[in-house]
DNA sequence: TCCTCCAATTGATGTTTATCAATGCGTAAA
DNA sequence: TTTACGCATTGATAAACATCAATTGGAGGA
């Protein structure tokens, strides 16, 4: 594994390969919708940590159609998971959107927190 | 702060006002660019942390001013800076971009895989 | 079976974006 | 003061994207 340097000298190691960096791109790109971005958090903020449309679509001010849409993205980008119950559709993160969401310090699981002195 | 589930019922605390998700939403834009990230990436890898237009432009195929004007959004989302010394124009990461690429395990600092067990 | 409801899909449209070729702008060397 | 070089900017173009209105497809309920 080839070693480099990031920012003030400090030695890192670049990890990915490139069909990774491809993959973490599509997520990047799927998270940066600023719409994209609201579904991921009623998401990660809905009881259950699930929301079905009929719930997310009046936040967004935007018709059924389009917010259809942006689920599917953010399910292609393997950033949330659909399943169906009855007439409704459930989206959920993946284990991927929590790491993600959790690593930017923009969900903080408490149990992560309460480990801060380590 | 409010409180919410994620995942598994885990309660999480969000943390972020609209502008910090605004300008986040921003960050994730830039990066979700297959070039952009590239460029990003061998900035990380260049010795010294920092590197010039007429480095990066051939790993890129693609023109001068292209590769210039990714610069320039990367430089706007508060990724990257720049700092010209003579006829050149240095790109080095922001601290916002360590973290962000720290967080993500895309580089990640050696002084960080040390402390695994913790 | 027919009707209602929720969500996915389709087709169309206006906007944004990635890209190039060409040009302009500093900086330094000749 | 020319000349050469590195980079930013501009204008144009084609592709990608966000959005809506309308339609289709399932899943229950009447």
């Amino acid at each position: 594994m080839s070693m480099y340097n990031i920012g003030m000298s400090t030695p890192v190691s670049l990890t990915k390969s490139p069909a990774d960096m491809a993959a973490i791109a599509v997520q990047f790109k799927a998270l940066g919708d600023p719409t994209r971005l609201e579904l991921v958090m009623t998401v990660a903020a809905s009881a259950g940590a699930e929301a079905c449309v009929c719930d997310m679509t009046p936040d967004t001010g935007l018709t059924q159609g389009t917010v259809s849409h942006h689920l599917r993205i953010l399910v292609e980008a393997g950033l949330l998971e659909r399943s169906q119950r009855g007439k409704w559709s459930y989206y959920s993160l993946t284990s991927s959107a929590e790491r993600l969401l959790t690593s930017f310090n923009i969900a903080i699981p408490l149990k992560v927190l309460k480990k801060a002195n380590c």
